[in-house]
DNA sequence: TGCAAAATACCGACCGGTTGGTATGTTGAC
DNA sequence: GTCAACATACCAACCGGTCGGTATTTTGCA
């Protein structure tokens, strides 16, 4: 139903299968919890074709960002909310589709950046600003669908870009919450909640 | 300003000291990333005496995780907000609270629950029942507080226990954000939303 | 009250396995 | 033949955990 990587073309070099074991062993046991030898044995390498194509478990974990960053971009940019006219529904559509993706194992629909620089933030710079213009990044693809409803709702008391980043803080909160056993149905609350906020928010514009 | 411990008292035995040296290096550097050595420099103690008091690395993380939920429910317990008469104002004035704690480095302010569920939730079973408890504990302080509100205001569409789990969910994303670059500006914006959020669905029950 | 015995608290050297990382091949396409 | 893409073998440091032992406190009984 809601699969797992729906974006993502089967990995073929060693560097791709590395990536991809990156993304399934990092989302279910952190960054540090996994050992390059995991890595390896996942992704069907030996460590000598790990230690070709990444300097450093570090140096990893920053192409693993930047390769769920490029993944996840992609996926979002293709997607059919894009289309609709009013940029009220395309903001609404954007947290439906999030909703609709989670499902599952909560390993399944949880995300590689927020999990990555909840450990490493303070001992690896690289993987902090990694994951940081991964989040920034997809907060930044939807930016402009809620600066187009602010003013189409006539709101100037709230920033678009604070709004963007608001959503990825109640989808990665969901994420925590969903791991602490709340499974998949806590984090499409936490998402039903926001798109409540932003239907108050647009509709107290109108009126 | 905001002391990074206001409620603990300063740590006496090996125990403490363990405890207290777990929530300090598990905020910075995660479960997984600090090493039992590490810990017991922090301490001032030996090896001995950490697994004199502790079974296992993994038994100091749930005794963390508990230690934690104490602690800091006897903090938001004793907090000067319960006594106001509106549950409204009940609920914004813990909001207002969990803004007024934010502040210096992400560290000093950051949830060891939170951080510790999302690399251990699937390594450790233990680990995860404990953090839960103690997230869930913190929104069940607060439930009877919305749910007081939403009875005044006269919305049944919204459960309390949802919205308490949802205040959880946007401190724990805002985390998150803030570790990820946005400090604790970004984690007072989330609080703000959220707080904004609240207003709204009450004043809507109002008119 | 005195005092031995037992329980608790703590110490630090040590162990086997695992860690991230390296040095040195081997192979196959151009 | 050259060079990127791997594979194999290996290493020193570090990891969680053990163990024999000591200092201190508590307990139980005469």
């Amino acid at each position: 139903m809601i699969p797992n990587q729906p974006f993502r073309p089967a990995p073929v070099t060693a560097r791709d299968k590395l990536l991809e074991a990156a993304v399934k062993l990092i989302r279910s046991q952190g960054y540090a919890g996994t050992s390059v030898e995991q890595l390896c044995v996942e992704a069907g390498v030996t460590k000598g074709a790990f230690f070709h194509h990444f300097s450093s478990k570090e140096a990893l974990g920053v192409a693993a960002a930047e390769y769920w960053s490029a993944s996840t971009g992609q996926f979002f940019a293709n997607a059919p909310y894009h289309q609709l006219e009013d940029p009220v529904e395309r903001v609404l559509g954007y947290i439906d589709l999030r909703i609709a993706l989670i499902g599952g194992p909560v390993e399944t629909f949880s995300c590689v950046a927020g999990t990555m620089v909840q450990e490493a933030f303070r001992t690896s710079a690289a993987i902090r600003a990694a994951c940081e213009a991964s989040i920034a990044g997809n907060a930044a693809a939807l930016e402009s669908d809620i600066e187009a409803a602010l003013v189409q709702c006539g709101i100037d008391d709230v920033k678009a870009s604070s709004l963007a980043l608001h959503v990825q803080t109640v989808i990665q909160g969901g994420f925590v919450l969903a791991k602490a056993g709340g499974g998949a149905d806590m984090a499409r609350d936490a998402l039903i909640h926001l798109k409540r906020y932003f239907e108050m928010l647009f509709k107290r514009g109108e009126s």
